[in-house]
RNA sequence: GUCCCCAUCGUCUAGAGGCCUAGGACACCACCCUUUCAAGGUGGCGACACGGGUUCGAAUCCCGUUGGGGACGCCA
């Protein structure tokens, strides 16, 4: 048997954190079983769906880099199946016609909440005599749940959970105008598509409850159910839209990796022994239900910029630099300089040493980046300004420019020798260059500096500083 | 209110009766390295929610309490 997962989202917004995850589980499993994975937009409020939330969604996906089987599928577009489904359950006497109006919907929810009977619906419709309905209220059709007995659903992450079955109302699956409901499309998209495996966040296991007796009606298989724990907030509470949840452009937009992404939702709720550092390769590889915890898990930026790090050190330098050039050609007027282009190539690999996002490292590539004259901030300034500084500087200036070989190793030698001949610490002569030459207090290795700016342009700045 | 789920360091987690005076990672602190900042290295701080059982033995099994979360729509 073939294993068919699926992702589902509604686009009601943007795919946030929690969504991405249980994306990134189905794919992980499907992949993991040469299956398929499949894409359905689930777009049946047509009063909240926008094309604008479903763009935003798939360019989520595919910043992810979950890539799913086949074509999407718009759960609309179905919408006379789901219609042709619930008149044959009707026709058996699966399901009936329900004539309440809203206000008497109103009023059993309240006596529910007050204590009342376990189910809220109180099947007033269930076995009436539709001769007796009203004729200026269109009717929804309800589908019969099993009036006493309990269900048991085995999960695969949560285990075996049993309910009873008073608790489990007649549910509405086609509404007064017609269209479906999302619990009847659910039940006959997955059935439709083959979905073998349904996984998705655990504010859903009460409705398979309720799917589970909608496969039965209808005569289908039940699919194997997996509902993975939510992610909270720093908060503990659910981490939903309208809790603040960010979608994953945000993240993007901060600079992180997909592959930083990957590894840390994958992480939130699922282990392997002590492994941190998880390959998608490695991943498709190992993952499983089995291993998915039960508990919810806090979103922790800490940790997903840690991760970063991490991928930054191993990403591709020629990619990391084009991010890097785009978005410093979108922060300034000016353009960029082949030189610089070069400069922010070769030098980058330094700068990824000590940052933690793509957008700190643009932050940091200014000295590369741009030609002079340099920007200085307030401590190099203050460093410039004092006149042993200038003196160390152009003395140094000289020095530089006699030697022979522009390498680091010659260039270390040269700045020792000279900090000896005057006895003064390494430190006391490689601050002031590196304030001349790339305007700040920090940087990488000034020797490194010295070697990517190259002679030319290090001895301009030096001799820009010292006058 | 009803139903369901969950409970190990601040956070993510390892742990499936003895390997646990509970391991790893992030964060934090200290030290080392050092031309700055990072990175790296070493060490430290720090948890089995509580109460009862079961057992020779419980973080692991059972019950209860407490705490947290989720669901109760003609939303998905």
């Amino acid at each position: 048997m073939t294993v068919v997962t699926r992702f589902a989202p509604s686009p009601t917004g943007y795919l946030h954190i929690g969504g991405a995850r249980t994306a990134l589980f189905n794919w992980l499993f499907a992949r993991h079983h040469a299956g398929k994975y499949v894409l359905r937009v689930e777009d049946t409020d047509q009063k909240r769906s926008t094309q604008d939330a479903i763009d935003k969604i798939f360019e989520g996906l595919s910043w992810l880099g979950l890539d799913h089987d086949g074509d999407v599928v718009y759960q609309s577009q179905n919408a006379g199946r789901h219609a042709e489904v619930a008149a044959q359950l009707l026709a058996e006497g699966k399901a009936y016609r329900c004539y309440c109006s809203p206000e008497e919907l109103a009023e059993m929810r309240e006596t529910a909440k007050a204590g009342g009977p376990t189910r809220v619906y109180d099947n007033r419709w269930r076995d009436r005599d539709p001769s007796q309905a009203p004729a200026d209220i269109e009717p929804v059709v309800r589908i019969k749940m099993p009036l006493d007995g309990e269900t048991t659903i085995s999960d695969l992450v949560q285990g075996d959970v049993t309910r009873t079955n008073d608790t489990l109302d007649d549910f509405v699956i086609l509404r007064s105008d017609g269209t479906p409901t999302y619990m009847l499309a659910v039940v006959v998209d997955d059935h439709d598509m083959g979905a073998t495996h349904v996984i998705r966040g655990d504010d859903h296991l009460n409705n398979a409850f309720r799917q589970f007796h909608l496969y039965k009606a209808c005569g289908w298989e039940v699919p194997a159910f997996a509902h993975i724990p939510l992610i909270h907030g720093a908060d503990g509470a659910k981490m939903s839209k309208r809790h603040g949840a960010l979608g994953v452009d945000h993240y993007a937009d901060l600079g992180i990796l997909p592959e930083t992404m990957r590894n840390y939702l994958l992480r939130l709720g699922w282990s392997h022994g002590d492994d941190e550092i998880i390959s998608t390769q490695q991943a498709i590889e190992w993952f499983n239900l089995d291993s998915v915890g039960r508990s919810p898990a806090r979103f922790d930026m800490d940790r997903l910029l840690n991760l970063n790090a991490h991928y930054l050190k191993e990403a591709d330098p020629a990619d990391l630099s084009a991010q890097v050039m785009e978005l410093a050609a979108a922060g300034t007027d000016k353009s960029l300089s082949p030189d610089a282009q070069n400069r922010l190539t070769k030098g980058i690999s330094g700068l990824v040493q000590r940052v933690k996002t793509i957008n700190e490292i643009a932050d940091s590539a200014g000295l590369y980046l741009f030609d002079a004259p340099l920007t200085f901030n307030d401590k190099a300034r203050d460093l410039l300004a004092n006149p042993d500084t200038q003196k160390h500087i152009s003395e140094l200036a000289e020095i530089l420019g006699g030697v022979t070989l522009w390498d680091e190793s010659q260039l270390d030698t040269a700045v020792r020798e000279y900090a000896e001949r005057n006895e003064l610490k390494l430190g006391q002569v490689a601050q002031p260059l590196r304030a001349a030459l790339t305007g700040s207090n920090v940087s990488p290795g000034i020797f490194e500096v010295m070697v990517v700016l190259g002679r030319d342009e290090t001895l301009a700045r030096l001799e820009q500083a010292s006058t």
